[in-house]
RNA sequence: GAGGUUGUAGCUCAGUAGGUUAGAGCAUCAGAUUGUGGUUCUGAGGGUCGAGGGUUCGAGCCCCUUUAGCCUCCCCA
């Protein structure tokens, strides 16, 4: 019998990880509502169609899809069509509708729109939802990256308001506070690149621009210029993006940087309007932020890009600042003008933001900052003493229930070594023993297992000891 | 899609130069101990050395193929 396994890039939770990755959730989850969101679920999967073309070339093709059924049946003209198609991919990279229909959510966004447009008559506008869902991509596993990942978003759409974008940044603000993380929050505007892309007269190479100046911290100016030649952008504008790059990049206050954007793009409307809509949502956030104890940064960087191509206006990424902890992103998102307009519904422009828990448990636990009470596992166990003594157990078991306390009985009567070192593995602090003695005298004695203390006494005494 | 690296007990790993019957720690089970856990002591079970082929009198070790995990690039959370 070969061993069991699972597939590359998936996990199990055991108990304590999952208890951990609940904090990290319940976090998340009462931020979202304190902003005014709501939660909504989609199915795992979508129709292919509804995903393909999204996230780009590369994203397309990290796509999980699913093979339809009954490939193998030949019984009528429209199943041997198929059949020959299900051939033909066998043979060779193809794909069609007749082999696959349906994929693996890729993340939350698109599903979102979708659902948007399918329910736009139902909710009321703007809409203001979370969820936390699993999503999966093929891509090849690595440290910090899984093939199945939980993502956590909250978006508005149906306004254009920069206090939104201002909102979704305290959010962050929050989230990161709480998890005691310290973080870089990054922001920047599609439209500053496009302002950029402008300046250099290569408006058309817009993404190839992006993706290059993307890297910069990872690979240094010497290896952006390298990209940019293979990207075939003409050495001539390379001046014009040293500039802007090394005008803002070791200023940290917002202001000033802006300053200098509005004079780097006085004569691009579109870069102009950029730093407009910097200055105004930072605006917005001073003022929202105004009473709040500010731990993390939020710095403009004009070399931010983010690679899903249906962002339009402020971008913006979460970066973990510990020197410890070496991870890409943990979160990030952005505002997309007409994502709805993909499905049918035009002019309805949303932004949102995403939180990658996976991540950001890693880091969590890479700094050790996890709170001891996450740990929701029982408080107390009875031992089995059987006989009569099983049956005064129970009662005891309800009482406690009734109580509010997690309380567990070991079900057989096995020798007492055996269910003390049970108890002792699974970390239960409190150890009830009823016994004769105990019976008799409607008592049952209480082992404080981290103390080793023992003490005979009433169940409302029993209670009140491990209530405290 | 490209490259690197590692597969030996449930887990973490030793395994000398190719040489008889493949080891350790942890974990598991049993006993010391039928109402007192953690520590300790004793014992036991557990392996087609990832798979297939080759070289050799002889392969866990050398060669080839293949497969899986991990890491890096690409891209991303």
């Amino acid at each position: 019998m070969s061993k069991p396994s699972i597939p590359q890039g998936t996990r199990d939770f055991s108990p304590l990880v999952v208890q951990r990755r609940q904090y990290i959730l319940n976090t998340l989850k009462n931020i979202f509502e304190i902003y005014g969101f709501q939660p909504i679920e989609t199915p795992a999967m979508e129709n292919l169609s509804t995903l393909t073309g999204k996230y780009g070339e590369e994203g397309d093709r990290l796509i999980f899809k699913i093979l339809n059924n009954g490939l193998h049946e030949q019984t009528d003209e429209r199943k041997i069509l198929r059949f020959k198609e299900w051939e033909k991919m066998q043979n060779q990279a193809y794909s069609s509708t007749e082999i696959t229909e349906r994929a693996l959510r890729y993340d939350l966004t698109i599903p979102f729109a979708r659902y948007v447009v399918m329910n736009q008559n139902d909710i009321a506008l703007p809409f203001r939802r979370y969820q936390m869902q699993p999503v999966w991509r093929a891509d090849r596993p690595q440290k910090g990256r899984y093939r199945e990942f939980w993502q956590c978003d909250a978006d508005v759409v149906g306004s254009n308001s920069l206090i939104n974008e201002a909102e979704l940044f305290c959010i962050y603000q929050s989230a990161f506070e709480a998890f005691k993380v310290p973080v870089n929050i990054k922001i920047n505007s599609r439209k500053i690149l496009a302002g950029l892309a402008d300046l250099c007269g290569i408006p058309n190479q817009l993404t190839d621009l992006t993706i290059a100046l993307d890297k910069l911290d990872k690979i240094g100016w010497d290896g952006v210029m390298a990209e940019l030649t293979t990207r075939n952008i003409p050495t001539e504008h390379f001046y014009i993006i040293a500039d802007i790059i090394n005008n803002t990049k070791n200023i940290t206050d917002n202001t000033k940087i802006i300053l200098v954007l509005k004079d780097f793009f006085k004569s691009s409307s579109i870069g102009s309007a950029g730093v407009q809509e910097l200055e105004t949502a930072l605006n917005y956030y001073s003022q929202l932020a105004n009473n709040k104890k500010i731990t993390n940064n939020i710095t403009i960087d004009v070399t931010l890009a983010r690679g899903l191509n249906y962002y339009t206006g402020i971008i913006v990424e979460v970066v973990c600042t510990h020197p410890q902890v070496k991870m890409g992103s943990i979160g990030g998102g952005g505002r997309y003008d007409d994502l709805t307009g993909l499905f049918g519904l035009k002019g309805i422009s949303g932004v949102g933001v995403s939180f990658g828990i996976d991540r950001i448990y890693d880091v969590i636990e890479e700094l050790q900052l996890f709170p001891t009470h996450v740990e929701t596992g029982t408080q107390a166990l009875i031992l089995n003493f059987g006989g009569e003594n099983e049956t005064y157990s129970l009662q005891i078991l309800q009482q406690l229930r009734n109580a509010k306390i997690r309380a567990e009985i070991y079900p057989e009567a096995s020798k007492f070594d055996k269910q003390m070192k049970y108890a002792n593995k699974r970390g239960i602090t409190y150890i009830l023993l009823p016994g004769d003695e105990e019976r008799k005298n409607n008592k049952v004695s209480l082992k404080n297992f981290v103390t080793s203390t023992q003490e005979l006494v009433t169940i409302e005494e029993c209670i009140a000891a491990i209530t405290l």
